[in-house]
DNA sequence: CTCAGCTCCTGCGGGC
DNA sequence: TGCCCGCAGGAGCTGA
């Protein structure tokens, strides 16, 4: 499900029931997300406070108090629910199902980790299982396999037109798999990719080595303006997640091509319509009149 | 090194 | 109604 902003506001979704808090309950309920599980995972977050939560790209890193730090990937169908235990505790269901009903009472399908606080229960459910968690030193977690090789993150100031105009010189991949390639850039995924190719009007086709100093600057620019409405809009809707399904994460986005095939392109006075087209095995949304 | 294609897994919606 | 096919927001791995 999540890219970038999404896994953003989930991370602040879960802070008010995790941050500072101790864990005192953990269950696993398989071995195995995308890897295995790290040896006595739950046994090991069991005890533990947390002692800070931030994101990396599309990875919530929580620090522990024992000197770890517990990685999350939510792959593409992981969810975190949050539910309250004591009916005086913050209800804070960012994802929560069923949250007046059964939900807490008992395991869903595909909820593969649970664990406790004081006053909430933490469940993560994937059903593809495309999403991983795993362990390591604080200390060295930057280096993490899954994290060394990690590009810039796009809202980060080092993320500019000469940061993509050096990064991309030469290379005749398209722009679609420029802005897809996690080492490029962190943390953008299909979705947000069409739509900032969208607002740069470039075409996900252009090879990537052949867009001017100009483009690449509006380009790094419509990157960040599309993640930051994206959190913008995630972050102002989390109460209404309290009770709403999952499936809503991409957060009643209105996405200008994406999954809009055959659809008017919205731009004014553009008058194309939308095209989906197959970019390494993944749809691209685009419109052809107004992105070259 | 570069890049395209395959792969893991499950569910859903559309067409016949 | 039931079955088959294509598709899904990720990303590591393989091999040309």
């Amino acid at each position: 499900m999540p890219e970038l902003p999404e896994v953003e506001t989930v991370m602040r979704g879960i802070s008010p029931a995790l941050l500072g808090r101790r864990i005192v309950r953990a269950e696993t309920y398989r071995a195995d997300l995308r890897w295995p599980l790290p040896d006595r995972f739950a046994d090991r977050l069991q005890g533990r406070r947390v002692l800070d939560l931030a994101r990396r790209s599309k990875y919530i890193l929580a620090a522990l108090d024992d000197g770890w730090t517990w990685l999350i990937h939510l792959g593409m169908t992981g969810r975190l629910a949050v539910g309250a235990l004591d009916a005086t505790a913050e209800a804070v269901g960012v994802f929560a199902r069923d949250p007046g009903g059964g939900r807490l009472g008992g395991l869903g399908p595909h909820d593969h980790v649970m664990l406790e606080t004081a006053e909430h229960r933490l469940i993560y459910n994937d059903v593809r299982r495309f999403g991983a968690m795993d362990l390591a030193p604080t200390s060295e977690i930057a280096s993490h396999k899954l994290l060394a090789r990690l590009g810039p993150e796009p809202l980060s100031d080092g993320f500019d037109g000469a940061y993509l105009a050096a990064r991309l010189a030469g290379r005749i991949f398209s722009l679609k798999s420029a802005l897809m390639d996690q080492k490029i850039v962190a943390g953008l995924g299909n979705i947000y990719v069409c739509e900032a190719l969208w607002r740069a009007r470039l075409s996900p086709e252009k090879p990537a080595g052949q867009a001017s100093r100009r483009q690449l600057a509006m380009l790094s620019k419509a990157v960040k303006s599309v993640l930051e409405e994206a959190i913008e809009s995630g972050g102002s809707s989390l109460r209404d997640y309290r009770q709403a399904d999952g499936a809503l994460g991409y957060f009643q986005h209105n996405f200008k091509v994406y999954g809009r095939e055959q659809r008017p392109c919205p731009r004014r006075g553009c008058g194309g319509d939308v095209r989906r087209i197959q970019q390494q095995g993944r749809s691209s949304f685009f419109c052809p009149s107004c992105q070259s």
